[in-house]
DNA sequence: CTGAAAGCGCTAACAG
DNA sequence: CTGTTAGCGCTTTCAG
């Protein structure tokens, strides 16, 4: 089924049917004959002439670093249903967080002629200047390309200096103040400042002072967001993945016995503490206060339920999928920061310890 | 970046460029040169050209009901660690278990060449007989595309027999013994029917008698291998999302007072019948046995700890896309059943009420 | 308003 | 072993 035998069915040239099918202009009894025609011979376009013609597929890529934690399965669902309603395919990859495999998918993303991505990075961004040069447009989601958070830098914004001159070079936009919240490359973000913040304050509130950060390399910005919040209070990093969790966790909880409250900075990092704090035998909320970052269903399972800061996880890969589509022109789409919000059931209480 | 300017780059024709980077036969030192040039021009093939040439997209589609779902990020990611491997691309679409919403994304497939697929189906064979038939190689992950499974049917192979025959027509394959557990679709399933015998046995063992059964509407073969363990136990049916699954759940546990055990036919269910169960104060074990299909990090963390039946969901989608890769040739794969094993925690204790 | 024609980048015959 | 050539299905000038 070419679009030529349908030309051909139709009594038409081929131009005339491509024009009707895409929305061009023809008298209305040969739009109505062509039309009809395709519909009878039940005639699908091919995506592959098209592509080949445009020299761009398609549709967009989508690069997360782990379907298998919920956040981005729920990231991913809404990326996938804002396409769906655009009739668009998504190219789907995973990083496992880890820059080699993003580069490489990105390798296969330019290789497929994929010139819209959203991603959440896992490389600096010096790993996609390249990319978004050859012009494709990238909007990122969750989090912003940027140095790995480390775990004993004072600096709380190191990982944004740099990299942000540089991406507003490529673009001559004007130097703005750095901000880590809302830096100028498109991204659709969670405003987890403010709901570390928060739960900071909330702690603070109960009493604790010792309190600990346990955290994703990628999370620079949370990171910042809890020393900020804390005057740099202790931060523990792990890669992506249960295992790294649950040692850093682990770790965590057996060098710092002073520690009596613990703000996790996603939900497979609050899955970790609660095992490593159960296995330690220490007392959720008496021994030891939790919060995570990310509302997940379980949450309400545990025992006891976990107080978490919830991130509209949907939502941000929607919106992440709308800008990508939207942005046709020549413009880079804005940033947009999603609200988080405190949702307090029984994983806190006072501090009692020490 | 063409195969053109490489060719001319290196002095010699397209052809030779095309041979070299695709491991044809050329000369020692022609395939020295084109590479070298080939590299130094980091010239990457376009996959538009190709494409169009082979009138077939590269790569593969995978289609799940919901990524939100762990299992289906499990399984997703299966995929997509094999696909990398391959330096496969991979599209990914969510059926939201809706046959509508699939046939959609099957159109999608077939518009954009995609020649193999692995799906956990939605809709019924009729729904992928026309794609198979068009030449597609699909794949099924997880279940078998059938009718429905329903809550009140007796004959607990009603979802296989038409379709059965009308598939293996499609093939001229002889005829087999209709065995929903392996029919002769190319598939990759876990063994639920020996997972849910081992479950109701090990229920039957703690003194239960009135067990029931929540599951999926798409998951005939469950229902089925239920209803053959138990003589036709109470069946209650959920669409896939998590409100149909809670209100399922709750009706359950409201309408039948007098059943002691329940088994969940997946980690969404589970997850509903522990909330329900709680809502309505119905304590477990004491009051309630619930044994879930598919383990999950959180069931360790539930209280009490959740009795599973675990699955390997990760190796179905890598052993599915592997499966989908090899299928070169005419013949189509063979399909695969993956073990099952009960996990007993602590959410099934000895029937006491009554 | 419509048709003819020129490719998009690549591979696979087919000659040489 | 290598170059030339003919398209794959589609969109898009460019004439008519």
């Amino acid at each position: 089924m070419t679009i030529k035998e349908v030309a051909e069915a139709a009594g038409v040239g081929v131009a005339t049917v491509s024009r009707v099918l895409s929305g061009g202009s023809a008298s209305p009894e040969t739009r109505e004959r062509v039309l009809a025609v395709a519909a009878q011979l039940d005639y699908r376009p091919s995506a592959l002439g098209r592509n080949l013609r445009q020299r761009r597929t398609g549709g967009m890529g989508l690069l997360v670093p782990d379907l298998t934690d919920t956040f981005y399965g729920r990231l991913a669902e809404g990326v996938l249903s804002c396409a769906r309603t655009a009739g668009e395919p998504v190219m789907v990859g995973s990083t496992g967080g880890d820059p080699e495999q993003e580069a490489e998918l990105i390798g296969m993303l330019l290789e497929q002629s994929v010139d819209r991505v959203i991603a959440v990075p896992a490389g600096g961004p010096d790993a996609w200047a390249p990319a978004i040069r050859s012009g494709m447009t990238v909007v990122f989601a969750d989090r912003l390309p940027g140095e790995p958070a480390s775990e004993d830098s004072e600096d709380s914004e190191s990982g944004y200096d740099e990299p942000l001159d540089e991406l507003e070079a490529l673009d001559g936009l004007p130097r703005r103040a750095r901000t880590p919240a809302a830096p100028d490359l498109p991204a659709v973000l969670a405003d987890d400042r403010a709901g570390i913040r928060t739960a900071v304050r909330y702690l603070r509130g109960l009493g604790h002072r010792e309190i600990a950060f346990l955290g994703n390399t990628g999370h620079a910005s949370r990171v910042a967001a809890f020393r900020e919040a804390t005057d740099d209070g202790l931060v523990v990093l792990a890669e992506v993945s249960r295992d790294a969790a649950y040692a850093a966790a682990s770790g965590l909880f057996q060098s710092n016995p002073d520690v009596t409250a613990v703000l996790a900075g996603g939900n497979v990092l609050g899955e970790a503490a609660v095992l490593a704090a159960r296995e330690l035998d220490l007392r959720i909320p008496r021994d030891l206060s939790l919060i995570m970052f990310d509302d997940v269903p379980w949450a309400e399972l545990c025992a006891p339920p976990l107080t978490v800061i919830s991130q509209p996880a949907r939502d941000l890969g929607y919106r992440a999928a709308e800008l990508v589509l939207r942005a046709d022109g020549r413009r880079r789409p804005r940033s947009v920061l999603l609200p988080t919000e405190l949702i307090i059931r029984g994983s806190c209480g006072p501090r009692l310890k020490k």
